[in-house]
DNA sequence: ACAATAATAGTAATTGTTATCGTTTAAAGG
DNA sequence: CCTTTAAACGATAACAATTACTATTATTGT
């Protein structure tokens, strides 16, 4: 994997968004201080971050994809309305990927936990 | 919600399946049977039910929803290698959305964990 | 500095899904 | 029954998210 200057700046982006964009929002950021790069590069650049383990995707929203920094496993808040993404502080289990795996006897690499609301800022809004 | 055929047949074939398909694959089968469906419709259909709450949607594979035929809160595994998902017998914690709520203060309706791993037929291919 | 090759911008193509529209069909009342 | 009305249909166009393609540019090792 070679330097690119729009890497860089990806991934620079992506760390100081807490939440979670998609490559579509992460692309009308960056075009304000590079405004020539390509919705292009910021997807291919995005799957090779994750396929390198640099970055995590997250599926689990209605259609699009969307990507965080943190790559250990954790779980998420999805606003149902604003369809924001929030880091959720609180954990169910630890170690649950080797429990789960002892107690089904699947092979479970990786799991992703997501919860669903009304975020505080939409319910505000009523 | 007026009966129709097509949406009893929907519903029919996706009781009958285990591996919780997709539109497409629902489509696939059908068509076997009833061959001048259409895709709309099988779509059409999946939607309306979920909204109804007679079947439930699976996001969190990668772009392509999947549907479930049973609507209680449990578990999934999804296969990275044949992409099939299949329930998961094992419960981390019962009453997870209540308690969740009270620990972190967010508003939580429901809630998805997807397992992730390769499959016992997968594994055998190897 | 130069060759090799990875990465880019721009755009076409693909894929999963929804919307549209004219036609068909199920349910309810006369 | 027969008619009316609205829901559902099939076919296909439209759409949105993502990937593939291609000619050009940038990075790296020598």
């Amino acid at each position: 994997m070679k330097y690119s200057r729009q890497r860089e700046l990806i991934l620079k982006t992506l760390r100081e968004n807490g939440i979670h964009p998609t490559a579509e929002q992460l692309y009308e950021f960056i075009r304000q201080e590079e405004p020539t790069i390509s919705l292009a590069t910021v997807y291919r650049n995005l799957n090779l971050l994750a396929e390198n383990g640099i970055i995590k995707r997250i599926d689990g929203l209605e259609g699009t994809t969307h990507f965080d920094h943190q790559t250990h496993d954790h779980y998420h808040f999805i606003c149902t309305k604003c369809h924001r993404v929030f880091d959720v502080p609180y954990e169910i289990a630890p170690n649950l990927a080797e429990s789960a795996s002892k107690e089904t006897g699947l092979n479970i690499t990786s799991y992703d936990i997501a919860f669903r609301g009304i975020c505080k800022d939409c319910q505000k809004l009523n």
